[in-house]
DNA sequence: AGCTCTTCCTGAAAGC
DNA sequence: TGCTTTCAGGAAGAGC
């Protein structure tokens, strides 16, 4: 169950669900067990109906839905959820019949559904100028952003390094596996502050974060595969990690033990020869 | 501004 | 063996 979507997997899954879903009605809506519904300034679910889903992309980890008649879909799915699409007679996996959330009909005899065992995924519609507000609060997406913005962001934050790529709001898609592997190839400590990070460092991350997310995109992400074969095949990325919750082994670079400490309630690993703290 | 702690939820894993 | 506790994680909120 090795899900945790982060940037890579919502990218595949809008580049999954774009085609299939563009143009497509929604004619019906139905919650299941407890709904998943977030409070940002939305309005019934049910204001979605009748409408055809114009357009399917992404901010960060959030999956954006424009819909007819100015609306918008929005769905994050938190640490285990799973957008899953089906237009043959629903037969989904034995994960989905349980932790269904929210179920959404549409046009074809086909369905779209939020599959999520913990539920810190959501769903929510807005109207108008609500989404762009909502939008606008996350920080620019890290597979467009651009250095000079990007340096912007960090260099005035006096607070660790991993807790900014972790903020949404500064800059969006990084979760906590992604940041990790992301300063280890930049070889920063998570602990450093971002003011204290030098011109070469913040490229050096930079270009870490660029490269981590895309080989992570083309190896398929995890969530993808949980379309077909849920129980089965689930992406590649996870044999890619370099030092997620690999403590205790050696860096695959000197052979140090890699370590693990908690950092503002999270699980953090790092090579501390590789990412000694300079400061 | 930034830190710590708490809440949400559930299953895996560790502790006894 | 079997019950109980702890932990993990994204995001938001409270309080300092």
């Amino acid at each position: 169950m090795e899900f945790m979507p982060e940037l890579p997997e919502v990218e595949n899954i809008v580049r999954d669900l774009r085609p299939k879903l563009c143009g497509k009605k929604i004619i019906g809506l139905k919650m299941t067990a407890q709904t998943a519904i977030a409070g940002h300034g939305s309005v019934s679910l049910a204001a979605a109906k009748d409408r055809t889903i114009e357009e399917v992309t992404r901010k960060g980890k959030v999956v954006i839905m424009q819909l007819s008649g100015g609306y918008t879909l929005l769905v994050h799915l938190g640490m285990t959820g799973q957008l899953l699409y089906s237009d043959k007679s629903p037969e989904f996996n034995r994960y989905a019949e349980l932790y269904t959330r929210v179920l959404i009909f549409l046009n074809g005899a086909s369905e779209l559904r939020l599959a999520d065992m913990r539920r810190f995924g959501w769903v929510e519609v807005m109207e108008g100028d609500k989404a762009l507000t909502y939008i606008g609060r996350l920080g620019p997406d890290l597979l467009t952003i651009d250095l000079e913005t990007f340096k912007a962001r960090l260099s005035v934050r006096k607070i660790a390094i991993k807790v900014i790529l972790l903020n949404q709001g500064i800059v969006s898609g990084l979760g906590n596996i992604y940041a990790d592997e992301s300063l280890y190839r930049a070889g920063i400590h998570p602990c450093k502050k971002g003011d204290t990070l030098s011109s070469e460092e913040i490229k050096g991350l930079y270009d870490s974060i660029r490269d981590v997310l895309e080989e992570a995109i083309r190896s398929g992400g995890s969530t993808i595969d949980t379309y077909r074969l849920p129980d089965g095949n689930k992406g590649r990325f996870q044999d890619r990690h370099r030092v997620y919750q690999r403590q205790g082994k050696p860096c695959m670079r000197c052979g140090t033990k890699i370590t693990r400490m908690s950092l503002r309630g999270r699980g953090t690993y790092f090579c501390p020869r590789c990412q000694e703290e300079t400061v």
